[in-house]
DNA sequence: GCGTAATTTGAGTCTCCGCTCAAAGTCTAG
DNA sequence: CTAGACTTTGAGCGGAGACTCAAATTACGC
């Protein structure tokens, strides 16, 4: 992995990988398919690869990141959500994944599956964080619970293109703990 | 299918594969793994089955029947989600698969799927009926949010077991649109 | 240019999966 | 008891997927 044509061929890879989870979802993306999109032979493949899930994880991990809001800079709730939702609108594929694994049973990777947890957990904090500061009842709770339903609509989105997520999420956020 | 010992050996095989779905998911419930824990060899699977899907798609069939409440009596939202709630719970297992079918793309049978869409849209359908005799206002636009919540509720919980479901079903529940 | 390290090639291995089938064995109605 | 229908056996097929490796080719610092 040190003359340009080696780091050309991981990108062509990754690009390849991306688009077939995407596109197929993780099982869709066999290392067949990836070689073929990306021009590429088995054996180039793991000369840039310890592994298949190496690159998955790579590609997922890049999203992550790019999803990922500033950590330093608080937020209130509504731009959370919209944040959510703009993730899943824009990276359907990554969110497909992220619930794939999160369902799925004995996925493959234990490091994927624990890289997406603290993933999630990072959100429920955020979320706890803007509603404290709304100065909400039980906030940890509250923000369990609303990242839940997000995930929910996210996964009713999925399976119906035209479902209104940006406009369900919004619903949510109007909904208050009646006292 | 009609002597005695080959509807026993249905039967076996039908509850080994109910229970491999429920503590390894669809993938984990092979063939083989069926057959072995049935105490049959491949042949007398499809001796009895036409195929794989054929035993899956009758023990979630079943399920789905076992927990679908009675049509004809209208209930109230807080006895639905309360159902739902119970339906996670006892079977754990089915909850994995319908949340699996949901969320991963290119599944196996076009028909598992095309099942539990059907379910999934009898109990949108409740939902807004008994939101509708509660006056409120948007009823399926109502039961579809609260429905996917309660959806992402159960995809948490299935993550982590302690997870307390219930007590945020009826956070959920209290949960009112802000005028 | 040269030499070496990096890269590509592509046939091939290993494993697992769903599924088949002919032969042998087991029921059960009459 | 018997004949015909049903069931079991278990080796094995075809295909897919992840991964390997020795030999050939290519890159690039010097």
């Amino acid at each position: 992995m040190r003359y340009r044509v080696g780091l050309e061929t991981r990108d062509r890879i990754l690009e390849a990988t991306r688009e077939l989870i995407g596109e197929r979802g993780l099982a869709g993306a066999t290392v067949k398919a990836i070689c073929e999109r990306a021009g590429v032979l088995a054996g180039s493949f793991y000369n840039q690869f310890e592994s298949k899930d190496e690159a998955v994880l790579t590609v997922i991990g890049e999203s992550i990141r790019a999803v990922e809001p500033p950590a330093d800079r608080a937020q209130d709730i509504a731009s959370l959500v919209d944040a959510y939702v703009a993730f899943v609108e824009s990276q359907e594929g990554m969110a497909r994944v992220y619930l794939e694994v999160v369902v799925t049973r004995g996925i493959q990777s234990g490091e994927l599956r624990g890289r997406l947890m603290r993933h999630h957990q990072r959100r429920v904090e955020r979320f706890a964080a803007a509603l404290a500061s709304a100065d909400v009842r039980d906030p940890v709770e509250l923000a369990e619970l609303m990242v839940a339903a997000l995930n929910g609509l996210a996964v009713h989105r999925l399976l119906d293109p035209r479902f209104d997520l940006r406009g369900q999420a919004r619903r949510l956020l109007d909904l208050r703990p009646a006292d």
